[in-house]
DNA sequence: CGCTGAAAGCTAATGGTATTAGCTTTCTGG
DNA sequence: CCAGAAAGCTAATACCATTAGCTTTCAGCG
């Protein structure tokens, strides 16, 4: 029987497709084996079991996702930033929702990968509102907002929350919108 | 042997009251049961499966946050209103960290209790907005900034998500302060 | 070229969860 | 008081995750 050449790197990147498929809920195990042509206990070879998995997944995302929004806002300032980072966040999350619920765990404060790859992605951000003069605690809450506002429409929006018959593309367009403007008249209150 | 004596609506509180304790996730029949006095398939002459468990208690919390925020709103307006509904809405979050996600599934279209307690909820935002002067389609898009803004805040909190020292308590005031000086300069864009 | 050991893969066994079937017991209403 | 509906039970089935222990492959080295 010849092996399958499986590398804790391969089935974290088959984990995700598996996720971006059924749903990061219904990402299992015996699933990704199966995907794997792998017997399920063979993956205790490469995870140490279904937590890790959904750790190393995490670190993955972000890794991403953190590629993405830098590439996102390379060469822009102010509200052209602003828009570009918060779409392509979206837009991550629509083409891959599964791996987007993976990036919700909050990194170990012993991982240094995952540590980094988080501060890369919320860097993106903070980078872009020193454009607008904010520092300090008030960047930090200018932040805060940033994340709050386009997580949760991404979550909102993926869960069916949004009920009524109005466009969720210009409610999003909106908000960003609104977003800029609190950022230019944003002052410590 | 005596009967338990159980209700749907009593097994569902109670499901409440564990996904509290215990976490959304580490929610199961099994556990359940057992907090309950009962055989894990006895649940079933109350509630279809755990799928339903889950639709039921959607529809109980979503019900109590429209109580809550209501009742936040009562007798204000504004900025006043707007921090009173926020800040309703994450200490709930707070004080219910199970039933927080539990609310997060969107109604059933053909589940009236449903319906109407989500409109209840979203309607206390709306009618602030209204507060605003907004109507119509932007009153739409800055209700759905408002809940995204709100909801992203409190499941990024509630994941450690922020990491930094800066007070999370004050990002949230900031966050409702910007919310409320973007909504009196809000324009179709 | 062959041997040897690390590691990849397997099967089997265990324990947890959800679900269904079918039985027993308890209330309650006529 | 008794008859039936419904609450509760046990047993059986089917997933899933995990651990233990065995077999096989492959790569490196003599």
């Amino acid at each position: 029987m010849p092996r399958a050449g499986l590398t804790p790197a391969a089935v974290v990147r088959e984990a995700a497709v598996l996720a971006d498929e059924v749903g990061y809920d219904r990402l299992t195990l015996a699933a990704l084996a199966g995907r794997l042509g792998v017997a399920l206990p063979s993956l205790y070879k490469h995870i140490k079991g279904a937590d890790d998995l959904h750790r190393k997944l995490a670190v993955l995302v972000t890794t991403e996702v953190a590629d993405e929004l830098t590439t996102a806002a390379a060469g822009r300032a102010g509200g052209d930033a602003l828009c570009a980072v918060a779409t392509a966040f979206r837009e991550y999350a629509r083409r891959h929702p599964g791996r987007y619920v993976a990036a919700q765990r909050a990194p170990d404060p012993a991982d240094p990968e995952h540590l980094a790859a988080a501060e890369r992605a919320v860097g993106a951000v903070y980078a872009i509102l020193r454009g607008y003069g904010l520092t300090g605690d008030a960047a930090v809450d200018a932040t805060r907002m940033f994340r709050a506002a386009v997580h949760g429409f991404i979550t909102l929006e993926a869960a069916g929350g949004f009920g009524l018959p109005r466009e969720i593309d210009r409610s999003f367009d909106q908000m960003v919108s609104a977003l800029d403007t609190a950022y230019r008249g944003w002052r410590s209150r």
